[in-house]
DNA sequence: AAATTGGACAACCGCATTTGA
DNA sequence: CTCAAATGCGGTTGTCCAATT
């Protein structure tokens, strides 16, 4: 038994909205608000239609503050930036563009904005080869030569798999909130490989006190050696730049600010490339260091950073009428 | 000129979550 | 605490229109 319809679909208007109907509608919350109910909302705006149609009508067409269009470079850094880090979050990734709303920017990145970003990182893969075919020759360098050789042109890098940064976060995958398609040709899983075990061992509490699930202060007990070893390597693998010592003690992971991190390229940080490189830091350093565990320490961070981000925002930002997302911050706590 | 194709966007659908009685 | 209703969200579909064949 499925649950109820809203509405009786029988009985109310569908489909494209007339002006008529705009404007019984705008006139209506103009002057009476939407009353938080709006289900009771087109009976008393003597619209024929159901609730959640009125909502949605208001919300993404007939708001006064809405944007249609017109994106800017910015913008679409910003939703690159944050779709490679929260997936399909379409609210909250709107709730960062002002003016814009889910519909519109999900709208935008499945016609124009995917196959831009795309475009991109086949670029980059090329550059990738061009640079790995220079380094390659000169032989192999342990480890790092070792795994370069697994990543051969025929064995195309994840970015290709999956044009790597178009790949939703498994946060999305892993939310109570989100329905995880079967169509979703970009499925975590799917496309990549699980990070070894070592590797989640070895990262998992670092991790963990990004996500919050862990408390950063006080500091957990300094983990035998070799494990301590094993997440400075997976640290240093992870980060851009060599992780500081401190890193391992936890306050690198614990007492980084999200802005270090994220909102210098969302904001538009010159450290960021104008219109080049879509991910900022995300990606293109890795592409560029053929190390098998980087990537296994990408994925986990794309797993984890999300949560430490919804909630820094939910926090941080008081301009933006989102919630935290419940499930997404709270689905691993 | 007609048919086809593909892009853009509005709207719908179904499910998860939240809310309140 | 429970349950039904309301709301929010993301995926998908439908429709319009311009470009192309």
């Amino acid at each position: 038994m499925g649950r109820a319809p809203c509405c009786d679909k029988t009985s109310v208007k569908r489909g494209p909205w007339s002006p008529e109907e705009d404007e019984l509608l705008r006139s209506y919350v103009h002057n009476h608000g939407t009353g938080g109910n709006w289900i009771a909302l087109p009976h008393k705006a003597g619209l024929n239609r159901c609730g959640k149609s009125c909502r949605l009508r208001w919300l993404n067409y007939l708001r006064p503050d809405i944007k249609h269009g017109g994106y800017t470079e910015q913008e679409d850094r910003i939703i690159c930036s944050l779709y490679n880090s929260i997936g399909s979050r379409w609210s909250i990734i709107a709730s960062k563009l002002p003016g814009r709303t889910d519909n519109d920017v999900k709208n935008y990145w499945n016609t124009k904005l995917k196959k831009k970003a795309i475009a991109n990182m086949q670029q980059q893969q090329e550059e990738y080869y061009h640079h790995h075919q220079q380094h390659s020759s000169g032989g192999g360098r342990g480890r790092r030569g070792g795994a370069a050789a697994a990543v051969t042109p025929r064995a195309a890098p994840r970015s290709q798999q999956c044009a790597s940064s178009m790949q939703p976060s498994p946060a999305s995958a892993s939310s109570a909130v989100t329905t995880a398609s079967a169509s979703d040709a970009c499925s975590f899983g799917a496309m990549y490989p699980s990070p070894s075990t070592t590797t989640l061992q070895a990262a998992a509490p670092v991790l963990a006190r990004y996500d919050g699930t862990a408390p950063a202060p006080p500091l957990p007990p300094p983990p035998p050696q070799q494990q301590q070893q094993q997440q400075a390597s997976a640290l240093a693998e992870f980060s851009p730049a060599p992780a500081p010592a401190t890193a391992i003690s936890g306050t690198w992971a614990a007492g980084l600010p999200l802005d270090d991190m994220f909102l210098p390229e969302l904001l538009g940080d010159s450290e960021f490339p104008p219109g080049g490189d879509f991910f900022g830091t995300g990606f293109a350093p890795l592409l560029l260091q053929d190390r098998a565990a980087s990537a296994s320490l990408q994925e986990l961070s794309a797993c984890y950073f999300p949560n430490a981000q919804a909630e820094m925002w939910a926090a941080a930002d008081h301009h933006v009428h989102v919630k935290p997302p419940a499930g997404l911050c709270h689905s691993l706590t």
